[in-house]
DNA sequence: GTCTCATATCTCAGTATCTAAGATAATTAG
DNA sequence: CTAATTATCTTAGATACTGAGATATGAGAC
């Protein structure tokens, strides 16, 4: 499923015509609001340079816009331009609704089962994966 | 789940040294067994000299080998070398043990109304990917 | 058989992105 | 107020990808 989601993504990227990073990031930005270069660091695992360049990608196609953080000024805080990424939630859409439609064929306690299945299976892709990376 | 997934693989693949995308290709030449050239362009969406580089790079590192298909000479085949996996599988081992453990606190009913969902929601996102690759 | 077209992979040039190291600027601690 | 730290940007070099074209094999028409 998680391949599938890939392909779904990776399709939705081309037809927008950006790279796949980019638009996880996208996402990733619309999710938790106004975000950082750091915080895309971290997310991304990519360098500060190549955050950069990712951020630079983004904005000079419209879909999101640089602001100097006022609290701290060194960093800087990267926001959605809503209008923008309109046509790109579009894209989406369908999947987003056909989702819907399946979850509406189980009981809330078949999805309450579904959903603490997949929320544990998380939690231990992730603690895993945080294993491999420390020692 | 499949950003953690993801999160899981890349951890995985810095660990052993190797790019994403060439340990994603690597489980699935271990998955469906002696592939093409061809097939992992399918499977991969790159291009035919992107995955040239690909086999070049795990071949090089001992991973995989290249050999003429004695039916179509022009396709090659790539086959896994299973002594040099070896260290790369006992790296995802823990990842596999602890999902069994998961999965042995449900019910053979509750698995399936899982594995159910699990299929369904794949089977969305690939129909939603084909349309969009398509119209 | 041989000619033509299609198929499978490889090669190569150009482009884009990434990393690593270092620069710049702002904040924090002593 | 100086030094150390933090956050981001810049740049050079390495790597991988695309697109076009080359090479070699296979398949069908005659």
């Amino acid at each position: 499923m998680g391949a599938a989601s890939a392909l779904h993504s990776q399709a939705v990227a081309k037809r927008v015509g950006i790279a796949s990073v980019d638009l996880e990031c996208l996402d990733m930005i619309l999710l938790a609001g106004p975000v950082t270069a750091g915080q895309i660091m971290e997310h991304t695992k990519l360098t500060s340079g190549a955050v950069t360049g990712l951020i630079d990608r983004l904005a000079r196609k419209g879909y999101v816009e640089r602001a100097a953080d006022p609290q701290d000024r060194r960093k800087v805080v990267v926001r959605i331009v809503p209008e923008a990424i309109r046509p790109i939630l579009e894209l989406f859409a369908p999947m987003a609704e056909r989702s819907a439609a399946l979850m509406r064929q189980y009981s809330v306690e078949e999805l309450e089962l579904i959903a603490d299945f997949v929320e544990k299976g998380t939690e231990l892709a992730l603690e895993r994966a945080r294993e491999l990376e420390g020692g």
